[in-house]
DNA sequence: GATGAATGAGGTTTCATTCAT
DNA sequence: AATGAATGAAACCTCATTCAT
């Protein structure tokens, strides 16, 4: 029940954020969005600050949860990678308000809230780069920089993301179907030994 | 002399905006960093938004113009590639904030400057969309969709400017120097002929 | 039992009120400090103003009778004035924090409570402006104007609740305890007849 | 200039804290009575707890200055006494809005205004206090507790000033013109040698 | 009668922009 | 052209009060 309106919020904070960008979301649009007065909205959360944030812990806390039980699950780290991609795209369609928040505000500055959306951010980044780096311990990767191929790789998903917001819907979809197996190649060759397979 | 005092409201902003944001830069820490009044910036910008958008499109002019100038150049599409990951990181030192601001503020929505920044991302992106496709053609480029690959690229290149944004300035640097070899072997691999180099 | 709940967010409200003041305390918090729920105050109070109101309602109608009894206990004028300062300083210890917002709120406006307060100071120090007139009739007081001379006995008694708000505990204590005798001997020769006693 | 308009402000506050209290005191009339925008306000106010701090400060600044100038001119000290009375009753009437102002919200709380506040209203008294023991040690003035006679002093004299707030206007010139020799004789037979003069 | 989540009017404050100097 | 004080619309947030449970 309580929690039923806290998640109303942030489901239609996350809304209006990708429509209109964080600084430009209005908590009344976000209220009236969620079908409840403004002040409810600050029964459930400090402020408007918090609300981003939340969005950010819940959707990293998610992450984290699915890159440790990949991590325990002691898959191969090709494998692994291929998951998270995986993983990754087949929620995209679901999800696109969210990553695109996500995205776009994930260097949003102000006080507090810039170290800690950096904090998770490194967080996510962290997983990948320690993957890769077991990769090339293990040697099914080639010989190469941990975090930047870590930052690269979240790059190239990221920037899938963003063609949702400078394309038209259409086509932007299209992109959407084909990018999964797309930067999987990419990645995969980018990073897999020469001639590897 | 007049465009002195617009070029050095630019820097400022430049400056100010990598720093808080576009949301969070306020018109009068533009103005002191500059070393003028509030006033003399709307002798030289319609407003706020316009100085973004001549940050945008100043950047993008010049861009342009590296592009057209490499692509009358008759060069082997691959070379094109290498130039221009060279000429991006030769001056991401140079320019870290402006690239930070390009970063961060390139999806910001808002009326028309949405429109108008998408027009000009998504053309940079058809630049490189355009070499993709012509290194497949010619064959030196294995089959991909160029639309995704080319945004991938910009992905993995705008992944390590965020760095510049989540790490201290000491590992920023770091990274900074090791990012053009590792991303350009990363996107060569990634795109290049299987076994190909 | 009916009393008892309303007896108890009255309690509440004077202890919040005293240490907040009347604006700057929340119905949230008188609850909470009450053990009851928000809503419940509004089961026995009409508003928040109405708190106040009832506070000093109730403590002028304490007043009021003590004073009622007094005049007619025909004792002398004079000990009558000694009885209400021995009342007021033998209950400030147990009612500090009723009479510091008695102190603080009796000029509170807004309305009709202005109106209201200020009737019932009005008619408090009028008991003892009185007293005053009638001592100087019967000629136990030196002639002296009753109305400014009884507000200037109730000021000297609420500068001394005033300390209660401005000095550490320890001191408060110290003043609380000689004050009622530096301040009747003040106030005696202040308004006796020359030589007198 | 520059000076003028925070002035303008200060005056309006004044104003508008006299008659609704701080509380009810709206920034809007606050603009209004002062003839300027609200935005203009926060131009020389950092908020509205700032004006009623500068109010208290600027007050309390004049009355530090003749203070001190009375100490150093070495004037008995029951002269030195007088003159204080003389000096408060002479602009009582130029200032009744100021001073109901300072009346009603000396104990204003509210994290450090409240303070900060009881630090000056302290030091004023501190003065009176300083006299009142000079008094003793030099025999002009009975033996007492200085600091409660010293309170009881301001007492006498803020109760007259609270009667502007509960007594029609026309009551209340009638008090504000007596009180003047009515206190300073309840003051002085007060704490006075007996029989003294 | 008691509860406390929901409400939304209304307050303070900010800050892009203007314009008289 | 430069200035920067003045502006006031608009944003965030608070909190007294209500009312369904």
């Amino acid at each position: 029940m309580k929690e039923d309106k806290r998640e109303l919020i942030r489901a239609a904070a996350i809304q209006v954020f990708s429509e209109k960008g964080y600084h430009e979301a209005r908590a009344d649009e976000i209220a009236q969005a969620a079908g409840v007065a403004v002040g409810t909205i600050y029964n459930y959360f400090e402020n408007k600050e918090d609300i981003l944030f939340d969005i950010f812990a819940t959707e990293f806390a998610e992450r984290r949860r699915f890159y440790e039980e990949l991590r325990a699950s002691g898959l191969p780290v090709l494998e692994q990678i291929q998951r998270i991609l995986e993983e990754h795209f087949s929620r995209l369609n679901k999800r696109r308000a969210l990553l695109q928040v996500l995205l776009r505000e994930r260097f949003e500055p102000g006080k507090e809230l810039k170290t800690k959306l950096s904090e998770l951010y490194r967080e996510m980044v962290g997983y990948v780069e320690e993957l890769v780096r077991q990769g090339i311990e293990e040697g099914w990767l080639r010989q190469c920089n941990p975090k930047i191929i870590a930052h690269a790789i979240f790059g190239t998903v990221e920037s899938v993301i963003g063609c949702g917001m400078i394309y038209s819907e259409r086509e932007a979809a299209g992109i959407f179907r084909e990018a999964p197996r797309e930067l999987a190649e990419f990645i995969w060759k980018g990073i897999g030994l020469e001639g590897g397979g």
